[in-house]
DNA sequence: ACCGAACATCGACCCATGTCGATGCAACGT
DNA sequence: ACGTTGCATCGACATGGGTCGATGTTCGGT
């Protein structure tokens, strides 16, 4: 027997990362991204018609991606009169870095 | 008039994140956290058959699923006789977090 | 050379998702 | 009260993605 008999048997993560996948796929989408950087960037909050005049998309498409931003607690809604405006959660950069943190410093029993 | 006519302009985030999206879309499912956090915490190599067997998954599916780690650019496979070993690619974690910062550190103009 | 084992690929299916037009709803002004 | 404007929701459509069975490919052993 030139080499071992078969892989060494290597422990697999076992903790449920269902809620990270969930928040990470509110990122997987280009038009997503360019929201949070624009909120992100303003560090303020964004009228809802501002996204529907820069963006290549229709205005219920912008409210749909809105709506999984806000859902995933990434982004909060607030009413201006007649106009919405959005910003970002505090809390969302701790957030999705954290989601990155519990994948990559998994490094549990050793 | 009791309120400013209309919503200040804001400035959109111009800078194109679909590359961005796409690598954070490889993330965007549980099982493939599961696979990169099992890399992750061994800092090894881990054999296909180790996923196989501790994934509710068939076989076809994982390598699905290690196929767009692949082609992401966040694992790397390599040829142990017939088993087949993956481990993380070096720059996986970093080229994640900047990918965060792409969106998130867009404090561009001010 | 043959066979078996490990993994990749293929084709198909089904569900999730991005997109849009049409409509509904809330708030403001007249 | 009425119409208008800004946004959300609905229904429909097309596409993409996760999953699996079947098959192909590569390697090691006999």
């Amino acid at each position: 027997m030139s080499m071992q008999r078969a892989c060494r048997e290597a422990t697999i993560h076992t903790a449920d990362l269902s809620t990270e996948a969930a928040l990470l796929r509110a990122l997987a989408d280009p038009h997503r991204l360019t929201i949070l950087a624009t909120l992100a960037g303003t560090g303020d909050a964004v009228c809802v018609c501002d996204f529907t005049a820069a963006l290549p998309l229709n205005q219920p498409t912008v409210s749909h991606h809105l709506k999984i931003l806000r859902e995933a607690h990434l982004v909060r809604a607030e009413r201006r009169g007649t106009w919405m405006h959005y910003r970002l959660e505090d809390d969302a950069y701790a957030r999705l870095r954290a989601a990155l943190d519990a994948v990559f410093a998994a490094r549990v029993t050793a």
